[in-house]
Formats: structure tokens, C-alpha cells, sequence
DNA sequence: TTGTACGCGTTATCAT
DNA sequence: ATGATAACGCGTACAA
């Protein structure tokens, strides 16, 4: 363990504004004024300081000028697991937004523990966060807020939060349900139907959607649970491979994969003999075997939301729910065209 | 935009060290010492002010310490692109150790774009990070370190930077060679080799170790260049298959990704007609189709020991390099066992 | 063991 | 247009 009171040589001290206000022949008020874009000072004066902050290469120190304005320009961001891509999409977004407007995140996992949660928050506290965001809370309302504005909610499992951005899951099940029941190539329809899904209101959102649509075509479908793995994805594509089967729709990406897999041990042609739809669009979605046709969540847009919630926040304006829509993203798990052309949208993921 | 310099209600302020002080009627410095295990307070007087803060709600301001202690408690954190599984990876391992230490990251974005990266890194040091951690950094040591330590490197690009974590690449190559020329299950060992590589100093010492370790078996190999996308390894292995072809080693998994895409394309059978080994083993590597061998890079270990380094940095300590060693990682694409049973290790990525 | 008093670097108010 | 000065909340020599 580093003993971090150790501190030997104590970073040699930059001028301050003292350092400044003396070398330019003014006082610390008018410095002040300068960095700050306030009061008015005269074009002279203000030059003089310019030069003189440049010789002595200062810069106002963010310590000082949080303490005064009870600030720290820090918004703390609690994410279940960093190393998921689609919240990284989301971080992104909200990166982005936050940076634009000089603050920056300060991140927090709690590791898929919901039990972290709790902890995690009380440590980016500790850092005087002026807000917070919240990816997929277990917690919910219950979060310290201990000198800060409140935590913004990216999550689709606990309604009533009063800063939340969601999506429309009922949606995304009527736009998987619509896609499978597009007439294939041969003009038969699609008449044997199954749902993987996980535990979860998410889920079951997905699927209310997903079987209404199905209902007014007068279908019904089969019904398997996973929890989002590959490995229940794999399983519960064996499950469905014992019956009758030529529409499947998967509630996560990562769980897709693996119903792929039971098709492919089995010998079945995706889309041809069995069609997939997939949720997420996650970055790993163009990279299954056939490519995956998904449900897009738009997760940057959702990350930057949230983000612009957090800073009305700080703001003190007023911030109101949002519901973002899903998108279909059709691939060849769906569409039997043979030679898929490349879209920019496939395959250019990020470089590695 | 928002205009942050609204801030109608400024947060009702919580009683400070000096209340706590009147409340258990000490002086400020005796509170101070007990929240600071500093100097000697009796315990009667000690019980008296943990009541008095409990009763107040009290915890000490960090913006306050913070300014009086010259430091933040904050490391920053300079990353391509937040959504690439490895680097997800990375920072786990990043916010882990520094958690443990009371520390956290502040998270900076260069987007894949060289030229921001030191604006990103100003950004952060306008809110005075400690030290800082650069992962792929593209401008090396010319990164500012205004009242820093400075910038630990995860990266293979910019040799002699003091402060480097680092992967053994020519090993990687080398473990990837063996694995291709292990004889295959009909006994006829591989002769038709490539190396699907990409611009820079990394893919230049992965292929140094892959020839090497060809050439003690006297065999050569065919070229191609891509750029680590998805897109690249599919050209690059419809230009290999004009040739004969029955082992290629890919510099990364997206691409390799495009590589098998390319076999299924031209129906070759993989592994046994082709044998497929990538790089990184990214959290895509096992959803491939089939399950992709690949070099594992151990980026959660390298992202905590970079964490460590800024520590130590921070506390003074002396810093020397480090280089980890890749480990190569058995699936599919180069073991033809039938039907591969499940190994924690495979299929079991984090949920979603 | 405890208290006094100063400093940390800045912003902001009120004079001038 | 500019200056003097009081916060901001805390840590810490130094004194008691």
C-alpha cells in the first residue's frame, strides 16, 4: 500500500496571484477581474497583467477558486461496469457534453454489485461532486446527496426517479416483432416465434411490445429466460432447437451471440431457416456470424441527456424525464440479400 | 449551452468545523485532529466531538483540505476511445487501485484524435489533477504537467518515456507463432503462414516475434497491412486466400474478426483448412465465430499497475518501467476439438 | 492534551 | 477603473 502522506518535495509553488498583481503593479482584485472576464478594466491594465501572468507563467488555481465558489466543476458517474461497451458509448456522451462545458467526470464502478452502489457514491462525495450520474441503478432514490445536486438516472429499472433518461422498451419489442415478421425472400411468413429474455422490468417491457405487435397479427411465440450471458444465450437457443422454430427475438446482443451459436451447432441457416433480432446494437453485434440485425439503443445520445440533466441541475433549471426511441438496424441475420455491401456503419468500429 | 453561472440556490450550506467546534466546546483544531488521527486528543474529548459531528451532520469540506494541502486527490485519465472493450478494461483495473487509495480518475477523451490529446490534458489539469495516466498516447512526453507529477504511459508507441507500462509484444508474436505450428489433429503440420498486421511500432514488434519463431522453423510467410478494423481484416484475408493459405496471425482481434468473415466467405473451414490466432483477446474474442485463439494482453493488471505508478509518483516514491507478458489463449479458431465445452473463461462475459 | 493564529489562493463586496 | 479586505473551510506550527 502507498502511504500517500508521504510527499517529499512539495511541487514547487507556482506564482500565485499575488506573484502577478505585484509584478503588473496592481492589486489582486483587478488580476482577478482579468481571469474572470468581469468588472471592466482598462485595455492598458489589462495587457500589463496578460504579460506579466505570461512571464510568470500563471494560472489561477482551481483549489482556491472551488473553496471560494463552493464548486468543484465535477460531476461523479457511477457505471456498473466500465468495460461494457454500450456504457461506453454512453460515457462518451456524456464525456463529451461535459467537457464542453469545462467540467469533467469523475468515475465510480460498482463493479456489478448493487451493494457497492451505495459506497461508491459516498467516495465520489468525498470529492465534493457538484452532480452525479447514475448508469442502470439498483439503488435508486436512495443515494447520498450530502452537498450536491442529485443524481441523474440512465436506467430503465426504477420508475418515479424525477432526473431520469430511459428508453422506450415497449418500442424496441414492436420494431423486433415488425422486422421477423417482414415477408422473407421465399414469401413465406414467419410463424414460429420465440422471445429470450432475462430477468428485469427492461425485459419485460421488451416483450410486452414484442407480443402485442405479434398479437395483431394474430401469432403467438414461445418464451425463454437467460440473464443476458452468452452462455444462457447459447442454452436457451438449445431450449427453443427442440421445437419448431424460424423467428427469434433475443433481449441483449451478448445473449444473441449465443443463440446464434445453438443455430450454428445445429446446422441452421441464419436469417433463411431462422431469423434474429438482437437488442442493443452493441459494437459486437456487426461482428457476429451473421452479422446481427438489433435494436439500437442510441447510447451517446442517452450519455450526453443525462449529462446536459446534470448541468441544468447544477444549474438549478428545471429538468424534466426523457425517453429516448430505439432504432432498427437490419443485418444479415434478417435480411437474406447474399453479398451484404459494406455500410460505413458496419465493420469501422473503432480502430482495435 | 447552459449558463453555469446561474446558481439560484446555492446549496444550503452544511455546518462547518467550526460549529462542530462550538458544539462540543473545543477549539477548531482539536475537531481537526480528530478527523485527521493527527496529534493526541483524549478520548473523552474525541467522543465529544464525534457526537457533535454526528449530531451536525458534519463531514469535513475537501474543497477546504484540498486548497490547504496543495492537492485534489484526483488522477486524470487520457483515453482514445472510452467504448473500446480493452481499454474498458484497462481503466477497471485503473479505478480499482486508486478507489482503494481515496483517489479517483478523472475521465479526459482524446476521440482518436492526436492533436486533442494535450487539450484534453490541460483540461485536466485546470481542475489540478495530481498525475495523470495516458493510455496509446500519440504525443508522448510533450504532454503539459502544470502543478503535476506527470504521466504515467500505457503504451507501446513512444519508447523512453520514464514512466511506462508496457506489453511484450515480440513474446506475443512468438506465443502466436507456436500456437499455429502446433501440429494439427490429422497430423500434417501448417506451412502456408501470413501475418495480417497494421502501422506502428506495436504490430512491428508482434510480427519481429512471429518471424523469429518462424524462421527457427525455417519457414516464411506472406504480408498484408490493414488498420485494425473490422473492415481491413476482411480485405486483407480476401487478398491472402489468391495464395495458398493455412494459418494466419491477425495483430488484433476487430481485425481478425474480418479475417474469418472472409474464410466463411470463401467457405474455408476454420480451423481445420485455416487456423486463425488474434491479438488483445478483447471481450469479442470469444463471441466470433468460431471462438477466436487469441494473444491475451493483460489489461486489467497493466491498468492497475499504471494506477499504482501515479501513486507512487504522487507520493514521491521512485518509478520504474514495467513490461507485462501476453499469454496465449486456446479457443476455437486453432483447436479442433468438436465441441468445445464451456470454460468459465469462455462465453461468461459481464452481462449485457 | 488543547488552543491561538496564520496561511492556503481565490472570489466578491464595497469603497474610492 | 481600481484597490482594500473580508470571506471560503480547513490544516498546522507554535504556544500554553
Amino acid at each position: 500500500m502507498t502511504d500517500l502522506t508521504v510527499q517529499p518535495k512539495p511541487l514547487s509553488r507556482t506564482g500565485g496571484i499575488r506573484d502577478v498583481a505585484r509584478q503588473a503593479g496592481v492589486s489582486i482584485a483587478t488580476v482577478s477581474r482579468v481571469f474572470n472576464d468581469a468588472g471592466t478594466v482598462s485595455q492598458d491594465t489589462r495587457e500589463r497583467i496578460m504579460h506579466a501572468a505570461a512571464l510568470l507563467s500563471y494560472e489561477p488555481s482551481s483549489l482556491g477558486r472551488n473553496l471560494v465558489r463552493g464548486r468543484s466543476y465535477l460531476v461523479g458517474l457511477i457505471v456498473p461496469n466500465i468495460s461494457v461497451p454500450l456504457y461506453g458509448t454512453m460515457i462518451q456522451g456524456i464525456e463529451d457534453v461535459l467537457a464542453r462545458h469545462q467540467m469533467s467526470a469523475l468515475l465510480g464502478s460498482s463493479r456489478d454489485r448493487p451493494d457497492t452502489e451505495a459506497r461508491v457514491a459516498q467516495g465520489l462525495l468525498g470529492h465534493a461532486v457538484d452532480a452525479g450520474i447514475v448508469i442502470n441503478s439498483q439503488v435508486g432514490a436512495a443515494l447520498p446527496v450530502q452537498r450536491m445536486r442529485g443524481w441523474v438516472h440512465i436506467s430503465p429499472e426504477i420508475p418515479g426517479l424525477p432526473w431520469r433518461v430511459e428508453l422506450d422498451n415497449e418500442e424496441g419489442g414492436r420494431l423486433a416483432a415488425r422486422e421477423l415478421l417482414r415477408n422473407t425472400s421465399s414469401g413465406s411468413p414467419r410463424t414460429a416465434l420465440a422471445y429470450v429474455g432475462a430477468p428485469g422490468r427492461e425485459s419485460l417491457e421488451r416483450e410486452r411490445g414484442f407480443a402485442a405487435e405479434l398479437a395483431l397479427a394474430g401469432l403467438n411465440y414461445r418464451r425463454v429466460v437467460g440473464d443476458y450471458s452468452e452462455q444462457s444465450g447459447l442454452e436457451a437457443g438449445l431450449e427453443l432447437l427442440q421445437f419448431p422454430l424460424d423467428a427469434v427475438f433475443v433481449a441483449g446482443d451478448l445473449m444473441a451471440a449465443g443463440v446464434l451459436r445453438a443455430l450454428h451447432r445445429s446446422g441452421r441457416n441464419v436469417p433463411t431457416q431462422v431469423a434474429v433480432v438482437g437488442f442493443d446494437d452493441s459494437l459486437i453485434a456487426p461482428l457476429l456470424y451473421p452479422r446481427l440485425s438489433t435494436v439500437r439503443q442510441p447510447a451517446y445520445q442517452m450519455g450526453a441527456a443525462a449529462a446536459q440533466m446534470a448541468l441544468d441541475l447544477i444549474a438549478g433549471l428545471a429538468v424534466t424525464p426523457m425517453t429516448f426511441s430505439p432504432v432498427l438496424v437490419r443485418r444479415e441475420s434478417t435480411d437474406p440479400s447474399p453479398e451484404p455491401p459494406f455500410t460505413p456503419d458496419e465493420g469501422r468500429s473503432s480502430s482495435r
